[in-house]
RNA sequence: GCCCAGGUAGCUCAGUCGGUAGAGCAGGGGACUGAAAAUCCCCGUGUCGGUGGUUCGAUUCCGCCCCUGGGCA
């Protein structure tokens, strides 16, 4: 676990895809002489370029960011690792004696990486081994066993949300103890940075405006060209192909799908995601919500805000 | 102008042998501790096109009107 050092509150930039994050980090930085941590589980692989709306070449070279395109897709990746990536990075920045924007909506990410997760790695063969019995038995007995060993969490957990059920038993099953009380104890750490979070909250109109626009433009960019290189480089089954516009526009080359869905589908997913985003954060001690043009956030940094 | 089929939730439609109605999709709310752009849970009142009539009671039956689609002129 990182040292907690006294230091500023860390500036978190959160919000819906297609709020404008991006260009008001990069604004803002330039402005600060700030570097960019990007809390972003997509953003994170190499060649998932256009689907996962990485900031422009151009803005990538104004302002140093950090978190983009630093892992292969194939490769096993996770909230924690992300943690390890942004704490270092955190650190490299301040060793240089310059501010720190974090920037991203994947709020697991950023919880974790200002609270720290319980310290249960995963065990891939515990896991296929889980994974094989739910197969074989079905979610209702998975969950019956989880009842069992951890009543709180199963209590927490729906039948069929088979992920996390499966996560509990495989905690239990290298650690020996419940997952509720590993994450009761952990509870009491204190936050490993502290930290102020503006969540960007267009009014719903504009953001679905946004959103379909930038969706087209995804599409227009040549997504599914993207896509068919993808496949032929082998990614075709990994986490990120999963994600929405990469899952339609395989789901187009594959012939499951026209274009004209692909981007309709692609414009819902996204707006569904948009509020459980403004769901996630909306639990997240030390966030204001901030409407266009986003003003309080310059305030905050102690800047007027342009124009 | 005539004939036929429809007009029920934002959309597509089901249904009520007369006791004011329900699915899918859309939409809304929520959960979330190492896959998280993932995974999962909950939520259905709407002048049943309008207006007269029959009836204790009409969205349901009857008349007329309006609208939409198709056919015939």
């Amino acid at each position: 676990m990182a040292r907690v050092l006294p230091q500023p509150p860390l500036t978190v930039i959160a919000g819906p895809t297609g709020a404008g994050k991006t260009d008001l980090a990069v604004a803002l930085a330039e402005r600060l002489g700030a570097e960019i941590v990007s809390a972003d589980s997509q953003a994170v692989y190499r060649h998932f370029d256009l689907g996962t709306a990485k900031p422009e070449p151009e803005q990538l070279t104004r302002v140093p960011h950090h978190g983009i395109s630093v892992v292969e897709p194939t490769e096993a990746f996770s909230a924690a690792r992300w943690v390890e990536l942004a704490d270092a990075a955190i650190a490299d920045i301040a060793a240089r004696g310059r501010p720190v924007l974090l920037v991203g909506g994947t709020g697991l990410y950023v919880r974790a990486l200002l609270h720290g997760l319980t310290d249960t790695p995963p065990d891939p063969e515990a896991r296929r081994a889980l994974e094989e019995e739910a197969r074989r038995l079905g979610a209702e007995a998975m969950h019956r066993r989880l009842a069992e060993v951890d009543p709180e969490t199963a209590a927490k957990l729906a039948v069929a949300d088979l992920l996390r059920v499966v996560r509990a038993l495989e905690i239990h099953a290298t650690t020996g103890t419940a997952p509720s009380k590993l994450r009761a104890a952990h509870g009491f750490r204190p936050a490993r940075y502290p930290a102020r979070i503006h969540f960007l909250d267009p009014p719903r109109e504009e953001l679905e405006r946004r959103i379909a626009a930038r969706t087209r433009q995804m599409f227009e960019r040549g997504l599914l060209a993207e896509v068919s290189r993808l496949v032929s480089d082998g990614f075709r089954d990994t986490a990120p192909m999963r994600s929405m516009g990469y899952r339609q526009a395989l789901a187009v080359l594959e012939g499951r799908m026209t274009a004209e869905q692909a981007e309709r589908d692609t414009v819902l997913e996204t707006r569904r995601y948009a509020k459980r985003q403004r769901t996630w954060f909306r639990r997240e001690p030390g966030t204001t919500f901030v409407a266009p043009p986003y003003t309080t956030v310059w305030e905050e940094a102690g800047l007027s805000a342009p124009r």
